[in-house]
DNA sequence: ACGAAAATACTGACCGCACGGTACACTCGG
DNA sequence: CCGAGTGTACCGTGCGGTCAGTATTTTCGT
């Protein structure tokens, strides 16, 4: 035939394509190689053929899945950050009460940060090595994503069963929320349901309103 | 003399000496340049010829006053961590009540913190980089600065003026006196006593003993 | 049912280069 | 003229990425 016997392009499809080849799940594993190295070591300190290796894929075959290391990196957080974005909108879908839809965000948050600890470990410390487009992208969902903490705060300001808090709070709020992935390690004293918990009851005893002091 | 003209380790002294010499200046701009650098791309993703172009000194003079790279990040970790733990035990010394006295260590830790925002974000970015003796140095002193905060809520309960939390509330406590580090920008709408303040005042409602539901 | 063509998946050698670090000759103030 | 401090040229290496070619599976005409 006249076509080209090699080709010079042969990436099948979108990054998150769905494509029914069997190659696709070579490529799943290449992401979870990947999650485990960034998350341990840093992306600018994993090589990528510690990638291939750790995936049972020797480096040039690697490329043959992926378009370049930024591109792996892309792929293991957007994931997560998809995932997160729809539990959490479904949280907010949910027709409760304020107090109650916070303490079950809250809750939702903590475990599924909790279970993906090390795709929020790798988007805190090595996020910025994306491109510009990429990385605006990564952020926007994350912005929408916590757009529904300050809605739920709306609302309880709205019905009277919680205080107005500073900006600053917020924040605080937020960081609270993210903050035991910093520090947890499976089959330590607590649970995710506990941490949640705990920390949902003083999130809640600090949103109180006319709290006594 | 019989010493060798041109000396294989020139190096004057200790990472934090004060030697009268006139180019411990120099060192003070290169460690100064490789705090910003640092902060802003990360430790991998800065080369060192960038850390010298900034600080006015070509590479190889770099290496008059540095030992190596992460000799370098040590240098800018070590001065940030020593002088928080200093501060921080000064207003333990303080002889106060639990209360007064927390309110006072989570101001002192915010100011300190976003006075040394970059140092901090390397800090929690970066420290892996160094090798495993001085890694461990540093994170010595950073448990002994943490320290502080499990001793006042001790006191706190002794005294009946504070109730006994989870220690996953305590870790979370912590997380709210470092997490503004992670958004706070100079000319912000608030300043970093305004900051302070408002953490302290949320810490404080959920510490109080019997609160209020 | 079969085999050839084509698409898919992989190999291993190679390239270019940026980086950390060194060698060493120089400069210039005291 | 000494030596603290600097500039420049250089070295080795590890890395991201490419590519020509090969193996393996799938497709499909007959």
């Amino acid at each position: 035939m006249s076509v080209a016997p090699h080709r010079s392009r042969p990436h099948p499809g979108l990054p998150l394509d769905a494509l029914t080849h069997r190659g696709y799940e070579t490529r799943q594993r290449i992401v979870a190689a990947a999650t485990e190295l960034f998350a341990e070591r840093g992306y600018h300190a994993t090589p990528i053929s510690d990638v291939g290796d750790r995936a049972g894929v020797q480096r040039g075959a690697l490329y043959y899945h992926i378009k370049s290391k930024e591109d792996l990196l892309f792929a293991v957080l957007v994931q997560h950050a998809q995932a997160m974005l729809q539990g959490v909108q479904e949280v907010l879908a949910q027709p409760l009460e304020a107090e109650e839809k916070l303490r079950r965000l809250v809750t939702y948050m903590v475990l599924s940060l909790l279970e993906r600890q090390q795709e929020m470990t790798i988007y805190e410390r090595d996020r910025r090595a994306l491109t510009a487009g990429r990385l605006s992208e990564l952020q926007d969902i994350h912005e929408r994503t916590w757009q529904a903490l300050d809605q739920i705060l709306q609302e309880g300001v709205a019905a009277g069963t919680m205080r107005p808090i500073d900006p600053v709070v917020r924040k605080g709020l937020a960081g609270l929320i993210v903050n035991p992935h910093h520090w947890y390690r499976p089959g330590g004293p607590r649970t995710p349901s506990e941490i949640a918990e705990h920390l949902a009851d003083f999130i809640r005893g600090g949103l109180a309103p006319a709290s006594a002091k």
